[in-house]
DNA sequence: CTGTTAGCGCGTTCAG
DNA sequence: CTGAACGCGCTAACAG
């Protein structure tokens, strides 16, 4: 508890001498200078963050908001992007909305309160205009909101298009399609992508849409189960990562063969993916890059940097497993 | 931008009727209380909560350490950690230590810079003298620091104890245990009292350590491809849910059936537990409780409520899967 | 080179 | 019931 006046008196000096000796700023003598660290060794000073927060108008911490931290994809996305920021040397502050819009504009509000210096949102439950009242840097995954926000995300129709052709190059004739993503989020655009192809191929296409802020696991597998009694004779599923082996395992379940009659692929590729038997064939998004890229774009738009590209779509990949041919 | 001067001056009165008003404080009258919330609306105010903080000394934010928070069991309890906090009126800090003990401290060190209130803490990196030597308040998560740190933690000793049993029951003779948890953390105790009901039943144990800070997949995947090339007659395995299903994937691969060649019980038993084909048997750990009795201890110890107790531990309960009899 | 002083924005006495 | 004044701990500007 001791304040820079306790190192001051102790070490016969001013404030001002001890706030330019332990900062490095302003000149000092040295001798002062050894006197200064000393009293402030011998009285273990630690400068008090939340005085400079309120001079400096900034607190160095960014918050980030994905719908459910118990997701492979955003728990991976949080910790790279908690990574980079570390390595920046700010912190994080994460939000876990659950799709629930009042928790989306709770945590915007700290922008207005001066509680974060920017914020980085994979959560998109809230009116798109919440976002853009707001007067601090905010960057959004898979989202476009308008001017003043840049979007960063993967690109999602390519990896649409990379999904439905390899299923039409394995001889699929009647595929499912499991879509969850919020309306008006980049994620859709691979459903649309790969519907177009499907039709284009004459392939047969089923849908199902899940309530897309549930991640529950129990209720993809359900989901799935019904679906199977319905339409026992699909070859072919395209849908997250978890919707995919949910599905994997509804099939299997039945004592239908995979790959063999039923090709599955995944969309994220996490590590979920390396972890059933047989490993799931899914279009990997580039995590890191894409949460460096979050990083540094909102702590470009931080520290007042000057031209910030407002749209970055990052490349997918085929990562082959053993769910397709 | 606009500060509580602003509205005062605006609405023709003082900053400490603004103030008083607005946080419901001391006496207002309902005429000057309506004028002054119209000030407020208009000029759009939004007291800063970093004079806010200076003043009370105090941020409303929990500092969460983890190892991994891309690992389901850290992802899921720091997911549950947030909602209970967020529920009273908390936020996150989250801070990921990946095994560096730098990490851990410079987060450490928020606390004495006074930018959180608290830290709950799941990272095992750092020496314990430097968490004792702080002055707020610390909760443990499966380590014992000593006094004035509370311990939350599941009840290990009885989950070692029921996998051990239920391979037993399940007649294996030759078993694999993979250990890869820190020195000195409760984790531990579930490996030792394993290997003590397996001697005891004179059962054939083998020992398989992992680094225990490389929650990485492929480590434990390559491991375990080594570790059957030398014994591809071990009839039974236990370690975390990871591990477990690592193994199990080397051990489908060579051909081997399960439950009816190798029996396999992991320890956590998160969702992924249930994505594998067939669905993984392990010891549950009931992450909501714990990590809302991490929250409960610490605010217990921020608001300096009393009789705080040092240590809480969790039973566990086993969520039979289809990789046992 | 150094000490003093004026805010940063808010919450709270303490006279009126 | 209300306004003015002070302090939270620190930094930067300004005299010395």
């Amino acid at each position: 508890m001791a304040s820079i006046r306790d190192v001051a008196k102790q070490a016969g000096v001013g404030v001002g001498t001890v706030s330019r000796a332990l900062n490095g700023t302003g000149y000092v003598s040295t001798d002062t200078k050894k006197k200064i660290e000393k009293a402030a060794r011998k009285l273990g000073y630690t400068p008090n963050e939340l005085a400079r927060n309120l001079y400096r108008n900034r607190t160095g911490i960014v918050g980030v908001m994905v719908p459910d931290l118990d997701h492979p994809f955003f728990s991976c996305l949080a910790k790279h992007i908690e990574m980079e920021l570390y390595r920046q040397g700010y912190k994080t502050m994460i939000c876990n909305t659950i799709g629930i819009s009042d928790r989306e504009k709770d945590y915007l509000d700290m922008l207005d309160r001066n509680m974060v210096d920017g914020i980085i949102t994979g959560a998109h439950s809230l009116d798109g205009e919440e976002y853009l009242k707001r007067k601090k840097p905010i960057v959004s995954i898979d989202r476009e909101f308008g001017p003043g926000i840049p979007l960063i995300g993967s690109d999602h129709a390519m990896g649409g298009r990379m999904a439905a052709e390899l299923l039409v190059k394995n001889g699929c004739r009647k595929v499912l399609q499991v879509s969850g993503v919020a309306p008006g989020v980049a994620a859709q655009e691979r459903h649309s992508v790969f519907k177009q192809v499907m039709q284009e191929q004459g392939v047969e296409l089923l849908d199902m849409v899940m309530d897309w802020n549930v991640f529950d696991w129990n209720a993809h597998y359900e989901g799935m189960e019904k679906f199977l009694g319905r339409h026992p004779d699909i070859d072919g599923v395209f849908g997250g990562d978890m919707a995919a082996i949910a599905c994997m395992n509804a099939v299997l379940q039945k004592g239908i063969r995979v790959p063999e009659e039923v090709k599955i692929i995944g969309f994220d590729g996490m590590d979920v993916t390396r972890m059933v038997y047989p490993r799931l064939t899914a279009v990997r998004q580039n995590v890191q890059l894409l949460a460096e890229l979050c990083v540094n774009t909102l702590l470009d738009l931080v520290e007042e940097r000057k031209g910030v590209p407002h749209r970055q779509i990052l490349d997918v990949e085929m990562q082959f497993g053993g769910t397709t041919l």
